[in-house]
RNA sequence: GGUUCCGUAGCUCAGCUGGAUAGAGCAACGGCCUUCUAAGCCGUAGGUCGAAGGUUCGAAUCCUUCCGGAAUCACCA
């Protein structure tokens, strides 16, 4: 497909040396989006030129839009607005484009590169239930692996559980001493939701002894290194990382219980995974490749037997890689799986979906892998997201502020029931298909939410509010869709539906539409570059009231000129295609009717 | 304190590789359902783009300083 732009930069190159006698060097050839307040389709910013024609802005821009309409087809007509050049696009060259898109399947998408990309995203503690802040996390790293695919890598999605450590060892402690054998299915719970129960417990307890202690005068730190239950959590880590038989028992019975809750949450969510890691598989690699580099000399030893790396050339600290005690830290299990996967993958980039809190940790990463000479190392990158904030501030889940990622969509699909309820248009629909419907549009509504505002930003959620059904919504954007299934449906019915290649032919009401269509191809791309999803979540919002305004003002089915309803139609249909696959890139599925 | 990120309408956010008169939604107010789905459309009102300098034909966008907020600087993950 040919690229407007291409043509016209490359015309007013070859305009600039006819009229001129000079060679315009192209990064000073701006070509934007005419504004829609003036006349024409995409501009010229002539101030650049200047020096190459040595005239004023408005002599240039006339001189160079008359050479341009003169001898390009595609140009039909340009005004002049002090140094802006204004170019129009002949109705005919937007008809033949038009027509070309109509004709690709998946348009916008791009032809494979051939490069490896491997996205981590989700990475749960296995301590805790999924919440508000996973739920950002999930969104983006789907939609991302989505949309990098779209652009023709070839993308797998990784998940890294982490189903070891100290915080595992808090719960297993809790749920031997307080737990007298209970199962999630006697407490008639989640899995998830049940270890998470006993983590709570943990910390209870473990602040009544800090305090208990802290009264008889110690400090806050020397009281939490003192309390019964820290040295008895880490008393289970190090058995755990003996390998004590028990210990693994309880350990995997526990983390099952998990991973079941897990499961109906990321299926809920509509998210999975093509590999997925665990923890405890991987952190002995990183033990052993620090050993290693500490024979070398590339790493260091304190007396206290703590091993690390000395960072303060970088600006950075010194790196603490195993513990006094032997056991591996979170930096150590992460060089590791970062080795592992560069065997398993060999990938060209690995992308790390983690909250901007983890900032540091990935710089350290990358400086660290560099310094043990992985040459791959300068292909790691963080794709960091800022946090969920509530209007209260952040979610605290020793306040009981968390959003609970299970609450919260089992809410949204109440409130799309009594929404659609209240609008009575699905009254003749089967209750499995209403059910599926609700589903579909409170996961828009969530996944819209969150993935519309630049994934860098902190962003703040109101559970009260902030989730709406109309609006700059997701389920605007369905509706759009929906709407457009129901006008084909008619058509269909009245016999009234356009044979496959029949003409085009666009009016000015139609332009825009077909502008913001063609438009999606770039859109594609810019997103795969900058990785933000919330590119295009905004252009399809823009696109669907692009395309409801047009439907409110111009007559589809009713169009008494057949020629001028064909294209009405065939257009809505594009329209719909597009609205499909670039909310698919979000996550996000259309019902055909709400 | 060092480093990084963020400050745009009452609220939530777009716009940031410099371009024309800074845009949406929500909330408020006023119209539009015997006509293709009103989860919609049309309109009114709402702004010193945190502040001050600088760079230039041109700055919300780039640079510097300051003010405000967040994150991080663990033998937590």
């Amino acid at each position: 497909m040919q690229d407007i732009k291409q043509i016209l930069i490359k015309k007013i190159i070859k305009a600039i040396r006819e009229i001129y006698q000079k060679e315009a060097d192209t990064s000073k050839i701006q070509i934007q989006a005419t504004r829609k307040d003036f006349e024409g389709d995409y501009t010229l910013v002539v101030f650049p030129l200047l020096a190459a024609s040595g005239k004023a802005p408005l002599e240039t821009a006339t001189e160079i839009g008359k050479y341009i309409k003169a001898s390009t087809a595609e140009v039909s007509d340009f005004n002049v607005v002090t140094g802006f050049l204004n170019l129009t696009i002949s109705e005919i060259y937007w008809q033949s484009i038009f027509e070309e898109i109509y004709s690709i399947k998946n348009f916008g998408f791009k032809p494979s590169t051939g490069k490896k990309i491997v996205i981590e995203y989700s990475s749960p503690n296995t301590n805790k239930p999924l919440h508000l802040g996973h739920m950002r996390n999930n969104f983006l790293g789907w939609s991302v692996a989505n949309i990098l695919s779209a652009a023709g890598h070839d993308v797998a999605k990784v998940n890294l559980v982490n189903d070891r450590g100290i915080h595992i060892c808090k719960s297993m402690l809790a749920w031997q001493e307080l737990g007298n054998g209970e199962t999630p299915k006697d407490a008639g719970m989640k899995g998830d939701k049940f270890v998470g129960k006993y983590y709570v417990l943990y910390n209870e307890e473990f602040k009544k002894q800090k305090e208990k202690l802290m009264a008889e005068g110690l400090s806050e730190k020397e009281a939490e290194a003192e309390a019964p239950w820290t040295k008895k959590a880490r008393s289970i880590l190090r058995r755990w990382e003996r390998g004590h038989k028990k210990t693994r028992q309880l350990w995997e019975k526990m983390n099952n219980w998990v991973y079941d809750g897990f499961d109906v949450t990321y299926s809920a969510l509509g998210i999975n995974f093509d590999k997925i890691y665990h923890e405890s598989d991987t952190y002995l690699k990183g033990k052993e490749i620090v050993l290693n580099a500490l024979k070398t000399g590339e790493l260091s030893q304190r007396e206290d037997s703590t091993v690390y790396l000395d960072l303060t050339e970088y600006g950075m600290d010194e790196k603490v890689l195993l513990r006094g005690d032997g056991t591996t830290v979170y930096m150590t299990q992460d060089i590791g799986t970062a080795i592992i996967r560069y065997n398993d993958f060999k990938f060209d980039e690995s992308i790390y979906v983690v909250g901007n809190e983890q900032d540091y940790h990935f710089k350290v990463l990358s400086v660290i892998l560099d310094r043990l000479e992985y040459p791959w190392s300068n292909r790691l990158t963080h794709l960091s997201y800022g946090m969920v904030e509530l209007p209260e501030g952040k979610m605290k889940s020793r306040e009981g502020t968390v959003v609970d990622a299970d609450d919260l969509l089992e809410e949204m699909i109440t409130s799309a029931r009594t929404s659609s309820e209240k609008s009575g248009k699905l009254t003749e629909v089967s209750d499995k298909e209403k059910k599926e419907t609700y589903r579909k549009i409170a996961l828009a509504a969530l996944k819209f939410f969150i993935l519309k505002v630049d994934s860098k930003k902190n962003m703040v959620f109101n559970p009260k509010e902030s989730i709406d059904f109309n609006g700059h919504t997701g389920p605007f954007i369905q509706y759009a869709y929906v709407r457009i299934q129901s006008l084909l449906n008619k058509a269909n019915n009245n016999n009234m539906y356009p044979k496959k290649g029949s003409d085009t032919l666009i009016s000015k009401n139609e332009l825009e539409l077909v502008k913001s269509i063609y438009n999606f191809s770039e859109i594609l791309e810019l997103a795969s570059k900058k990785r933000n999803p919330s590119i295009i979540a905004n252009y399809l919002y823009d696109l669907a009231g692009e395309y409801n305004s047009y439907y409110h003002n111009s007559p589809i089915l009713k169009e008494e000129d057949e020629k001028i309803r064909n294209f009405r139609i065939i257009l809505s249909e594009k329209t719909a295609e597009i609205l499909k696959s670039g909310l698919s890139l979000l996550g996000i599925e259309v019902p055909e009717r709400m």
